[in-house]
DNA sequence: CAACCCATGTGTAACGTTGCACAAGCGTAA
DNA sequence: TTACGCTTGTGCAACGTTACACATGGGTTG
């Protein structure tokens, strides 16, 4: 097969490697540009590919990036993965992929393995709050894009972060199914240990709020903070919740649940307890995944531009790893969109059920 | 940060950097005990992790597998992804992420580029039937898993094939609705384009022959071949299958999809004709992903077992790279299992709709 | 006692690339 | 003429690891 050297192009252009070095290394300005032709074309016609071993040795880069990310089993990551795959791959970039199943021990490792790797941009889809794990790495030159994340004050000042607006999109949910008419809300959740749902129960807070519904009317589901149902069982965790509520004594009429799959498996939990989506009980998601458009009822939802968002991650990511100088200032996050569907409507009238 | 070298280690050890690198490749019987122990407690306390780029430049060899998958956007490949780098994981191997978008160009160009770094393992999603365009690399020692599909007699012998007995798996979904009493199928499936597509077909060609069912009664449905349906968009398909057949001179009564997606695009575009599943028209989907069984409803399908079938797969690629000797025969494919949920039941009476 | 062998370890060159420091040749200004 | 500077290159050492060939010295054998 290949194996073409620098030696080998070097001798065809008739020149010492070092010139052929310093044109692929953006130093073309040192040689004429007859010189400079006959090495491009000596490169073209011998098929030279740079040995990415030897020049990470020499130089330490790689042109390599690590995503971390809970599962891509789970829909949503599995979306952006792709998404962020793509962006990379335009870029010359090749992505590694990394399952933390959202243990912060894990993904340290994952980082520390990264890094010693030669790996300097990383996108972490873990979102845990705290970042402090990984701080040693990031002043060490880890570049880190936090996703679907909104900044902290504790962060460190080197990290990214990228992600919608996550409170304005779980409060205009929220205001949705206000608006129809609910009163008796239920946030369902995993445990609040990331960012992202910090945010969004705080913008079902703030709509709940601003409405005047009582306290007394809404519960907050989060499956008794168990760390355990993580990401790939969301759907689990939305199905217990809803029998949970449904069994209580002041059942729900709407459910704001902190993802799709969360949404998904409260659709699953209210049929199994004998209701209907939307006429007994409606349900919110969050994501806009794939499937929700494509679920019975199709989902009412907040939209996160998942392509944009991914293409962004990398230009960002990469413009730090290059240390780009003009590389623009943070975007503030994008306000996400409500897609109104048909898993929710009206609640049903009092008391009357099936 | 780190940057500990094996020169470190071998000055506190006190011996040469060769007998460290001894110890290190399995040379541990060239040394007397006491001095193979004062190396490990001098790793051990150093921290020493070897330097991948140095060894690869050496070696050639990389830790590190390739996956190459039509998308993992796609929930199965999303679940297979997550699967097969967890077994990696547990063997020192890291998962490099690339998205064909079923090109075969693209795939092609993916394979020399994971060649040409020093990768000599990779799986391989596209299942195309002719793997022509990536023999050459085959012949000079990369070693391919052919994911979830079967062997074909033009297969370089030096492939690997798993999957599970995708014809068996058709077969016994379309005999269970044949034993509902379904009279009236169909096919629906994107361009048969795929190793596993095809024998899924066959599977169902099988099942209705042997039934009697005239041909008469059974639609084939593929997307006009078109290639552009990929597997992302799967669903889309499955939903444009279901519009034209009903909307069809004699609509089947029962649709066996050729994979999960497929099936909840064809429920979805049931639903949008006013009908429902599996009141009006029964459904079967392939592969069993995470929302086959929160899908409302809950999805009757096949399920392949992904864990098991990633496992082996790693496996099976590292013994290969790393040149067992003892490496066990590839494995007969597995009979897949009949989930039969609620997306089934006997069909209407005749002419009786809503 | 010579010859050999075994146990234990080391020296060395190479993998392919990079970037600094240096060099040769030529034109130009003082 | 001398000195300087610019253009157009090249030499060399280093990045960290590996594996072959070689070295050293004590013990065993004939």
């Amino acid at each position: 097969m290949d194996a073409v050297t620098i030696h080998e192009v070097a001798r065809a252009a008739g020149v010492s490697p070092s010139t052929v070095s310093n044109l692929l290394n953006g130093r073309a300005d040192r040689m004429h540009p007859a010189t400079r032709a006959r090495v491009e074309s000596a490169i073209a016609r011998l098929g030279y590919r740079p040995n990415r071993a030897a020049r990470q040795l020499r130089t330490g880069r790689i042109q390599v990036i690590g995503l971390v990310v809970p599962s891509v089993g789970n829909p949503f990551w599995g979306g952006m993965a792709r998404a962020l795959e793509v962006a990379a791959l335009a870029g010359g970039y090749h992505v590694l992929l990394c399952n933390s199943e959202r243990d912060p021990d894990r993904e340290r490792r994952y980082l520390e393995a990264l890094y010693h790797d030669g790996i300097r941009g990383v996108v972490l889809g873990s979102s845990l709050p705290s970042l402090e794990h990984i701080t040693p790495m990031i002043e060490n030159g880890l570049h880190v894009v936090a996703f679907d994340r909104v900044a902290q004050p504790t962060d460190p000042s080197a990290l990214i972060n990228i992600g919608v607006d996550n409170a304005a999109g779980a409060e205009a949910a929220t205001e949705h199914v206000i608006g129809l008419g609910h009163r008796r809300l239920a946030f369902v959740s995993g445990s609040l240990a990331s960012v992202n749902r910090q945010e969004r129960f705080r913008g079902f807070q703030a709509a709940v709020t601003r409405s005047g519904i009582p306290a007394s009317d809404v519960t907050v589901w989060r499956g008794a903070d168990n760390p355990d149902f993580g990401d790939v069982r969301a759907a689990e965790l939305g199905r217990a919740a809803a029998r949970e509520l449904l069994d209580g004594p002041r059942p729900p009429t709407a459910v704001v649940a902190v993802n799709d799959m969360c949404a998904i498996g409260a659709c699953r939990g209210i049929r199994d307890a004998g209701l209907r989506v939307p006429d007994d009980v409606s349900v919110t998601g969050f994501d806009d995944i794939l499937l929700a458009e494509l679920y019975d009822p199709p989902l009412t939802t907040v939209r996160q531009p998942l392509t944009d968002m991914a293409t962004h991650t990398f230009a960002r990511l990469r413009a730090r790893i290059e240390r780009d100088p003009d590389l623009a200032p943070d975007p503030a996050p994008a306000r996400p969109t409500l897609m109104v569907r048909a898993s929710t409507a009206p609640p049903p009238p009092h008391g009357q059920r099936r």
